[in-house]
DNA sequence: TTCTTTAGTGCGTCCGAATGCACATATAGT
DNA sequence: ACTATATGTGCATTCGGACGCACTAAAGAA
């Protein structure tokens, strides 16, 4: 039985609506608890942040520099120290359409 | 430095708002592509679902009971066949409730 | 310049998850 | 009972990502 959307149409439409990378990204446990350790610390260093995690420093490191490519985190260096916060509108905005969105796809069958 | 809410306090604070198993579950590549799937085609057994996706059968039941063990789907058994259909509200309301708590965790710092 | 501190990177290891095959189980049909 | 079809499961393999160590690079201090 051939369906009405196959599986490639739906990874298009998956594709247009919500950013699975950047979700990937931010549900891992680690970066999930970076990214609301820095909500509501502020602002803070990597050596800092590093600090408060069991991870090697170089691991945090490359945490937050992944959340940064995906925009949930801004960075500014200082110097020698690289200070991170969290983009709040950024992500904020992220959930909130993707909830959207993700209404609109499961309401498909019914256009 | 001691941070106002530490990793430990933070990852109390995320457990207790952000359903992360659920959200690891439907955020893969292949199981947010059953999810969409399902939803734009309606209810249909393991087979006729697995034809249409180059993984293997056996594959796509492990997706799809994954799937209902985290509530994104509902199982109906007729005879030998299974039936699946996404449970569309619950998905639709973990995302729209998951989208108002994160903006709350990420607000800790001003309240 | 030399020493110290902070952050980035290459690399090997480890662990868990995805995958497919083969087989077991269940149900329908003859 | 026998056969065919649909699904569940054990197991080995593969693959990706997290991790830590050691080293490099950059920047301030003496």
């Amino acid at each position: 039985m051939k369906p009405q959307y196959n599986p490639a149409d739906c990874q298009k439409l998956i594709e247009e609506k919500i950013d699975i990378p950047f979700f990937r990204a931010v549900f891992d446990p680690v970066r999930s608890n970076l990214i609301v350790f820095l909500a509501s610390n502020g602002e803070m260093t990597i050596g800092a942040i590093a600090e408060n995690f069991p991870q090697n420093r170089s691991v945090i490191s490359r945490h937050l520099d992944m959340l940064h490519r995906f925009g949930a985190v801004e960075r500014r260096k200082d110097g020698r120290e690289v200070y991170y916060q969290v983009n709040v509108e950024f992500v904020a905005d992220k959930f909130s359409v993707t909830a959207d969105n993700m209404k609109a796809l499961m309401s498909l069958n019914r256009k």
